[in-house]
RNA sequence: GGGGCGGUAGCUCAAUUGGUUAGAGUACCGGACUGUCGAUCCGGUGGUUGCGGGUUCGAGUCCCGUCCGCCUCGCCA
């Protein structure tokens, strides 16, 4: 083949005269009858202009450019030029063009189902562009995607190993543990009836390394929870995870954070002051959530002593459940912006999450108007100054247990938030959650679960606290506050870790509060155990999720436009056709057989 | 498992709310054109309306089921 002298993005007027040969795909063909074609090529690095002409070119070779068709594969050699026709302004390679005197057509390409070279025109659905994905990463957005998610492990590995990280392979094939997510299994063919699963994330791996002496552990692994996929997020991701000997809290945040301000600064020129920090019990008081969007107001105000002097019923009962509150949302200038088709939208949303529904009423000079106005009478002076309410704000109510309550309007709040236009372009508002507690109660189950994982530890002033509590305590136990931490921009979470337990006593009580007892412990972690009885070092790191860095670097709430080999909402490759069923032989030595039976038609 | 939106030409969409032969842009094919860069102009090919039932004189449109894609609750850090 014609090997290429020059990228498309690279020919400028200092080139003209020289003879090049360039190497790419046809972007777009213009043409002109006998005599003239344009035709741009296309690489990874730019757009080209070909020009074929009478003067420059005999008839064979015109007839061959007046076949090229888009995503044709060609090798064309020619001189560069001044471009006759004056420059385009839109392509770096806009002054000069190819004036083509040979041309070898590489790989003829089938028309293709979308235009990666189209300028406008609309997207193909998702389903296209997933079953056709290596044309889809031809377009030049994802091609930006695909540098920028190599620039972030780069500029990564760059920044922890000079600050002493090592990075180390931890294991695909790994052992199925009870607590955090679905296991995908792994059936063993040399050890019948047994099974692997994928890692959930290197946790106890990296834990493991700590205690081996690795000091600072760096890793860019790929990860695997079996579950329900959103927008953010997929059964299969990558985290950029790292984990730390001898230190406490603040030091983990710190370089965590030089970290992420490195990140930023180098991959867009921002650079963050020192990120705030908040507690995880402050960020659901006033934000209703553990990831706080603080780009915009729209705080959480408990008004539950003022509620209790109303005689609205929805507050009394409210009120009348464990942990009751009553909390408003005061929104700046709602009275004319949220239509009352909103507001009936908002009693809908809420009950998403578990509450009954979402009280309105709207700030008049003299006092209240429409929806709840009557109830809230009693209390409207003591209200108005509560939540610094003027004229034309709106307020929407929320009443229900403590978490209810705070879930619901904390996700009312962000969605007001879009609906009043709050939500401001082009900020980086990064943020610490810290003092996460250690558990959560789940009612429906009757027990605790970890809130981050069982092997988090106790912040150092609560260790005595929790080795004595009494596991029957409930508010003792959910009072306990661990050494965790989220870090958080612009609402999502980007990152998150703990201190971890290196004692061996803490551990075991952690695991029986989840209701595992010593010898299920035992059965299920006993490397872990064995290794805190061998010397473990107080240890503590971060897992960032890389793939909503990159979403946020490059601007999509799709994980999908992040990931080069996306899976669907169901768990598909649309292009590989994975999942799919295997022969009953494979299935056989690995000693394992489908129970499923599709349904009677 | 629940809720919502969608599936019509290769692609993006339309089709009077049940009514003639399912249209448009683009792509593709043929023709014209020597300076385009979303080229332009003329002509043409292209459809199991996701799939299977049903209602009806008549279904892209209504009903039932099912598959696929997306959003979301549960789930998951």
């Amino acid at each position: 083949m014609l090997r290429r002298t020059h990228t498309c993005g690279e020919l400028r007027e200092t080139n003209i005269g020289e003879e090049v040969t360039l190497n790419g795909w046809v972007n777009a063909y213009r043409d002109h009858g006998t005599g003239l074609v344009f035709a741009d090529l296309r690489d990874r690095y730019g757009l080209t202009q070909l020009v074929f002409d009478k003067e420059n070119a005999d008839d064979a070779l015109l007839e061959v450019a007046d076949k090229l068709r888009n995503e044709d594969v060609v090798a064309a050699v020619g001189k560069v030029r001044t471009r006759v026709g004056g420059e385009n302004p839109k392509l770096a390679t806009g002054k000069v063009e190819v004036v083509v005197t040979r041309l070898e057509l590489l790989s003829k390409a089938e028309t293709p189902p979308f235009m990666p070279g189209a300028e406008k025109g609309d997207l193909p659905g998702e389903n296209i562009r997933m079953q056709h994905r290596f044309i889809d990463l031809r377009r030049p957005r994802m091609q930006q995607i695909l540098q920028t998610r190599h620039r972030v492990t780069k500029i990564t590995r760059d920044f922890f190993d000079k600050h002493g990280f090592l990075e180390i392979e931890t294991p695909i094939l790994c052992k199925s543990t009870p607590e955090g997510a679905r296991d995908f299994l792994v059936p063993s063919r040399l050890q019948p009836g047994e099974f692997y699963a994928l890692p959930q994330s290197p946790q106890l791996f990296k834990q493991l390394l700590m205690v081996a002496g690795a000091d600072r552990y760096l890793q860019i692994p790929r990860c695997f929870r079996d579950e329900d996929p959103r927008a953010d997020r997929q059964a299969e991701f990558t985290q950029i995870d790292l984990e730390m000997s001898f230190v406490d809290r603040d030091a983990v945040l710190e370089i965590m954070e030089s970290f992420v301000r490195e990140l930023w600064s180098q991959m867009t020129g921002y650079e963050a002051p020192a990120m705030q920090r908040i507690t995880y019990q402050e960020a659901m008081d006033r934000y209703g959530i553990d990831r706080p969007d603080t780009r915009y107001g729209l705080e959480l105000v408990d008004i539950s002593d003022l509620a209790a002097k109303t005689d609205f019923k929805v507050f009394a009962d409210a009120l009348a459940k464990r942990k009751g509150v009553v909390k408003v949302i005061r929104v700046p200038g709602g009275a004319e912006k949220l239509t009352r088709k909103l507001t009936d939208g908002y009693t809908e949303f809420v009950k998403q999450f578990g509450a009954g529904g979402c009280a309105v009423t709207k700030v008049t000079e003299g006092g209240f108007e429409t929806g709840i106005a009557r109830f809230i009478e009693p209390i409207a002076a003591e209200l108005r100054e509560r939540v610094g309410a003027e004229p034309g704000d709106t307020l929407l109510f929320g009443a229900d247990g403590y978490s209810v309550c705070t879930k619901a309007l904390g996700e009312l709040r962000q969605k007001v938030a879009e609906d009043m236009g709050m939500v401001p372009e082009g900020l980086w508002n990064f943020l610490w959650v810290v003092d996460f507690p250690m558990f959560e109660y789940d009612e429906a189950s009757g027990r605790f679960y970890a809130m981050h994982h069982p092997f988090t530890a106790p912040r150092e002033d609560q260790i005595e606290a929790f080795l004595n509590a009494d596991p029957g305590d409930r508010d003792a136990i959910e009072g306990i506050v661990s050494d965790g931490y989220d870090i958080v921009l612009n609402g999502s979470e980007i990152g998150g870790g703990s201190i971890r337990i290196h004692r061996r006593d803490v551990q075991q009580k952690v695991f029986n509060l989840l209701g595992m007892s010593d010898e299920e412990a035992e059965a299920k972690f006993s490397f872990l155990l064995r290794a805190l009885r061998h010397g473990a070092p107080p240890h503590g790191g971060v897992a960032f999720g890389l793939d909503r860095l990159v979403m946020h670097l490059v601007g999509t709430d799709n994980i999908r436009d992040v990931i080069p080999f996306p899976k669907t909402h169901t768990g598909a490759d649309l292009m590989a056709g994975a999942p799919s069923g295997v022969d009953d032989a494979q299935l056989k030595e690995l000693h394992i057989a489908s129970t499923w039976k599709p349904p009677a038609e």
